[in-house]
DNA sequence: GTTCACACGTCAACGGCGTTGTCATAAGGT
DNA sequence: ACCTTATGACAACGCCGTTGACGTGTGAAC
């Protein structure tokens, strides 16, 4: 049997037949486990033989659901997509919703590096992405934004989103040595260069080492949001 | 041996012993081979062996020149950023160098698409990297912005800068049917749908597509370019 | 010019990974 | 109750990064 008529998919599934240790598997029950699995013990954590070993079944048990891994994650980052946007609502203050909706889908992004970091920058056409850009128009549109500008801001806006959760996410799924090696490199490498070679950095170490501790993110998206708005404004006065 | 004390810094080398195959190694010609390898073969080729291959060494040789693979990266990263740094200066105009600057980056990276989606995310605190935080720090504190305040914007540009870079290169990594695929999706999805179910992405979808097709990098760059110089006009007419 | 410490390339091995070919067995339509 | 076959289990393959031990050629010292 070859590995294309391996995988059965989910509708087509006839006989639930329990593993050695009880389990039942299924679609939804992988996806569930491996994003349980990625938020609980790390990016790192996320093995074939792990994953089998948190399900209760032999890892190549899974190849009956999923092709390889890769399309493992694409179940999984759709999971995602549905979940970033249930339960937004836009309220009619167009700055406060692109706000709302940019911190919250960065921090669910975040939630799931490893799902994020693979799946960023994909366009799906499916039907939760479709509704995430049709929603962000219609904020946009009814501020009183020109669709041409409207466009322009939607495409900022998302993509800004997106990469910033990428990068961020990114840095998550390291190892646990990179990743404090990194976060120290501001204090002990750039804070202690002296001013007379680097009288710039030496200036700033102070909040030069508090700044990059942080996401930049929601400085980002302030002044994205703040040239929009002087935009807005400046259309409306000219062209009301 | 333990591993700490295998790795003798690139100074401190004193015996170049040829390998079995009569390649003399070395940081640079390790590092200008794993950006070779890379930019041929694919992210994915990227195997110590492989490139031990590629060397004419075994495998654990670069085992004496970097700690691990993820040092090695770092030096890859460093490379990258020395090579976009070179040949740039600032001229005075805050803005238009900021400008400049972040395209060229975001160009450079965009040049290297494979090397680009490992290493943008990463800190490496090494030489090129801080001479251009201490190039753009130099710029923003003399354009006058306060301490705090260039902090804040030298992060919100060099994360987006590179968030953007890792998400344009990303795309130019998938293989020709995905990356076709996806470029279709626009007018072939959504140029598509009906206006009575998603009104706003009928009315701008002619924008959309031609919109979409492109990098939103440029219109976002300018936006936080926009909202820096609103803000220091600020702080210049409020405390002077 | 000989010596000699040791830097550094090589070798072999370890444990872990994703994946696949094969087998056995229980589920469920008949 | 039977048979088909879906589906889980097992074992194995060929990768991977990394490490400890080894020995050889280098370059400094005299």
């Amino acid at each position: 049997m070859s590995a294309s008529e391996r995988v059965v998919p989910e509708g087509a599934r006839r006989r639930r037949r329990p593993t050695k240790q009880g389990t039942v598997l299924s679609e939804q029950l992988i996806v569930e486990t491996t994003l349980r699995l990625i938020g609980e013990h790390g990016a790192a954590a996320l093995t074939v033989r792990r994953l089998g070993a948190a399900l209760g079944c032999d890892p190549s048990a899974l190849y009956r659901y999923f092709r390889d891994t890769d399309e493992l994650l694409l179940a999984v980052a759709d999971e995602l997509i549905g979940r970033t946007m249930r339960g937004w609502r836009p309220t009619g203050d167009w700055r406060a919703d692109l706000r709302t909706l940019g911190l919250r889908m960065h921090a669910d992004y975040l939630a799931h590096p490893q799902a994020a970091t693979l799946t960023c920058a994909r366009v799906t056409g499916r039907t939760h992405e479709i509704r995430s850009v049709e929603a962000i128009l219609g904020v946009l549109r009814g501020a009183g934004f020109p669709d041409a500008e409207a466009v322009r801001i939607y495409h900022v806006f998302v993509d800004q989103t997106l990469s910033f959760a990428a990068l961020d996410a990114s840095t998550l799924v390291l190892t646990e040595r990179a990743r404090t090696q990194e976060v120290r490199t501001w204090p002990d490498t750039y804070a202690r260069l002296p001013a007379g070679t680097h009288p710039n950095i030496a200036a700033t170490a102070g909040a030069l080492v508090a700044e990059m501790d942080r996401s930049g993110y929601p400085a980002a998206l302030e002044m994205v949001l703040a040239a929009a708005a002087a935009r807005l404004g400046h259309v409306r006065t000219t062209a009301p």
